[in-house]
Formats: structure tokens, C-alpha cells, sequence
DNA sequence: TTTCATTTTACGGAATCCCGTAAAATTAAT
DNA sequence: ATTAATTTTACGGGATTCCGTAAAATGAAA
């Protein structure tokens, strides 16, 4: 089992609950941060005084307030721990329910578990640190693949993304010029242009209005 | 301070954490429950044996799983609860950030607080209890604004006939002849873009796809 | 009815979006 | 390393939207 673990997460109910889980599941050491950047100064702290995290539990999106930060994500929390500590074990807690999105984590992130934030949540974490102890890969049994039928097309996040700039008021127009500031990856305004055309055709829908009115109803933005 | 009280969650860990801070309040009598249909029920039993609860926490949205319900959400609870109990305070804690969606849960179902599930949520539950247990109203600061404030833009039924067509995937250009159809009056061309381009500067939008967005998140469609 | 004010529509040019095709770049395979 | 396949970008023309101006229609008042 686990010697020190560090926890994400900034809802102090949330960071609450999990302190407990762990305490149930004896835990010896166990630290939390509410910001991502405390989160990795510490992981670096320790690292640097031979007394390294052996399990890192993540939220994936932090809310931004007053205390600007440097990174503002569970995703780029994850990418930084690893280079720093590439053998860290990682499991992601979060409200997330899009199936392909936990799938990236796994591929690009290469997390070793990922608990949906859900009714049985509790119960689910304490499985999840249980197999990733054992070396194994854990993931919600609600995100195994059953609920695929439910949206029409497969939103990934590159598809998230630039739906959210558009709902921000951005002409389409502008939005490679976004991409490239955030290095995402197809970024040519053709690019856009044709994914946006994709999904339309994919779900029926006829126009940019159409497609948000849809996103909203549908929680995916 | 409550001596009894009710805490109406599905998510486990959310659940756990409530717990603890009505322990760390020294609340007695704790129940809890993770279904709608469940909390109600003892609520009933705890009424009719003359030892009724005298305070109701709980979240908006529940899951569906294969446990049907029968109240699938935290408003009908509340509806339901105050008809059978009509004094119990209630206190809703969510993830809902919509500032009319809170206004409308105080407006139509008067519920005694509002703590929106964030960063500080446990001291700010801790303050709502406190509050309401004072007979005060209690709201979470980030969602303090003034109501009326909010709505920059009086959307008159003309203007929610055109955002309505056009989340239906109506092209602006057809605009016009479903206006007559309907025998809805300015029909041209030129008094949908008018109107539209009127709406959006109202509210420092810029684009249609912010609009639909707008109006989504405000419920205002 | 005439006049005036207001609302609605028509029109036109510029900007943007849409969509197909081709070039360029990247990736994979041999 | 070369070739092939795929992805990404560039380009261009037609459609739509955007926005200002002017004409037409409507309504109110004298």
C-alpha cells in the first residue's frame, strides 16, 4: 500500500472525503493542496529531499479565483509530475464522464487509474488505489464502455475546444490564432473549419447556433 | 444549532464530507441518503412519528442509475418536502453557478441558503448552517450579485421566436418566412439582422453562437 | 386627407463563413 | 531512404451574414 500520497483538489469537501478514504485505507502520510502549483512544489520538495510522493490523486479542472497560477489543470499538473518523477503513480477523481476524454488520460497521460466523481464514488477510490498498489490499471466501471450510445458523435476535447471559443464570442476566423498560442495541435483555420463540419454532419445539424444549442443541452459545455 | 438533520447526496464522497461538518458543528442526529425517493420517505416516517427533521441539505442534480425514482431531483425533494413539512429549512448545495438559477430556487421554492459546491465549500457550508440556523438567508459570496443587475437585456417574445429558430438550425435568410407563416410582425429580412445585431450589443456579445449560449446558460431558451 | 414620425423593408458592399480541391507536411510502411 | 498514405494547410469561389443607408410602409395627429 501507499506511504505518502498527495492530493489535488480544490473543493474542500471533496479533499475532506478522500483524506478520509485514505485514512480508512491507513495511509500513513498524506498531504493535500488546493492549487496546482502548491501541489507540485511540494512534490518537488520532496523529491529533492530523497522523501518522494509515491501516489499522486488529481482533480482535472481547478477553478481560477484570485490566486493566479501557473498551471491551471490536472493535465498539466500530471505532465509536470511526471518529468520530474516519471514513475509516479497517478489517479485522476474528477466530475469527467466523457469516455473519450479518461481515454486520452490513459493514452496521452498514461495515468494508472481514473475515479469518476459519482454516487459510489468512495467505495470506487478505495478500488482504485487498491489495484494501482498492486501495479494495475483501474477505471470507473460506469466509464468502461457501456454508455457509448449515447451521444451521436464523440466529442473529443480538440472538439471542446474550439466549441468553447465559439460560445466566448470567437469568430472563427480568429480561433487558429488561439490554437497556435496554446499549441494545439491541427490549428489552420481549413482545419477548423472542417472539424466543425464534421461534427455537424455527424449529429443532423445545420449550423454553428444549431451545434452550441445542442453542446449546452447536452452538458457537453 | 439543528438537532436533526437530513443530508440528501449522491455522491458518496460529497456525502462523507457533509457528515463531518455537521459533526465538527456538533449536530446530533445525522441522516443521510442517495436517492431522492429514500430521503423523502424518511422524512415522512420521521414526521409521522413526531420526531421530524428540522433541516434538509441537498444537492440539485442526482444521477439516474437502474434505481428508478420517483422524484429524480433536488427542487421536486423540495417542493415535495415543504408540502409535507412546511417549516423545514433547506439548504441546497451544488455545483450550479448560474446566479438566476440560484435566484430562481430562492424566488420559487425559498429555500434558506444557497452554497455552491467550490474551493471553500466547507467553511461556506459551515456559514450557511450558522446562518440559517439564526433564521437568515445565506448565499455563497461568489454568488452574492444583485439579481437585478444581471439582465442587461429584456428579451420581448419576438426576440426568443428568432433565438428559438435558430437553435432549430433556421438559416437567418429563412428567417423571414417562418415569420409569416406565423404571422409574427416584422418578418423582413432586415429586422432579424436589426433586431439580433440589437440584442448583441446590448449585452457586449459578438457573436450569434455566444448568444445561444447566453440564452442557454441564462435559461432564457 | 395631409403631414410628420416611426417602423419596416430593400438594397449594396464588405467581411465572414462554407465547401471543395490541391498543395504541403507529417506519419507509416517497405 | 524512398514511397505511400494520411493529415494538415492553403487557396478560391459562391453563399451568407453584417451593417449602414435609403426607400417604402405604417400609424398618429391635425
Amino acid at each position: 500500500m501507499f506511504k505518502k500520497v498527495l492530493i489535488a483538489e480544490d473543493h474542500e469537501h471533496a479533499n475532506i472525503s478522500v483524506r478520509k478514504t485514505l485514512e480508512d485505507l491507513g495511509t500513513p502520510q498524506k498531504e493535500f493542496r488546493f492549487y496546482c502549483d502548491d501541489a507540485l512544489k511540494l512534490l518537488q520538495q520532496a523529491y529533492d529531499q530523497d522523501n518522494p510522493f509515491d501516489l499522486l490523486i488529481t482533480d482535472l479542472s481547478f477553478e481560477e479565483d484570485s490566486n493566479i497560477q501557473e498551471i491551471t489543470g490536472g493535465r498539466e499538473l500530471i505532465r509536470a509530475a511526471r518529468k520530474l518523477q516519471p514513475g509516479l503513480k497517478v489517479i485522476v477523481f474528477s466530475l469527467e464522464n466523457n469516455i473519450t476524454a479518461v481515454d486520452e488520460l490513459f493514452d496521452d497521460l498514461d495515468i494508472d487509474a481514473y475515479v469518476r466523481k459519482a454516487r459510489y464514488d468512495a467505495a470506487d477510490l478505495r478500488r482504485a488505489v487498491d489495484a494501482v498498489s498492486g501495479n494495475k490499471k483501474y477505471r470507473s466501471p460506469d466509464l468502461m464502455r457501456n454508455k457509448k450510445v449515447e451521444n451521436a458523435y464523440d466529442f473529443k476535447l480538440y472538439d471542446i475546444e474550439i466549441i468553447t471559443l465559439l460560445c466566448n464570442g470567437t469568430p472563427q476566423k480568429n480561433i487558429p490564432s488561439y490554437l497556435k498560442e496554446n499549441d494545439i495541435k491541427p490549428a489552420g483555420l481549413s482545419s477548423v473549419e472542417k472539424r466543425l463540419s464534421a461534427i455537424k454532419t455527424a449529429l443532423s445539424i445545420s449550423s454553428n447556433e444549431q451545434l452550441i444549442a445542442y453542446c449546452k443541452d447536452k452538458r457537453i459545455i
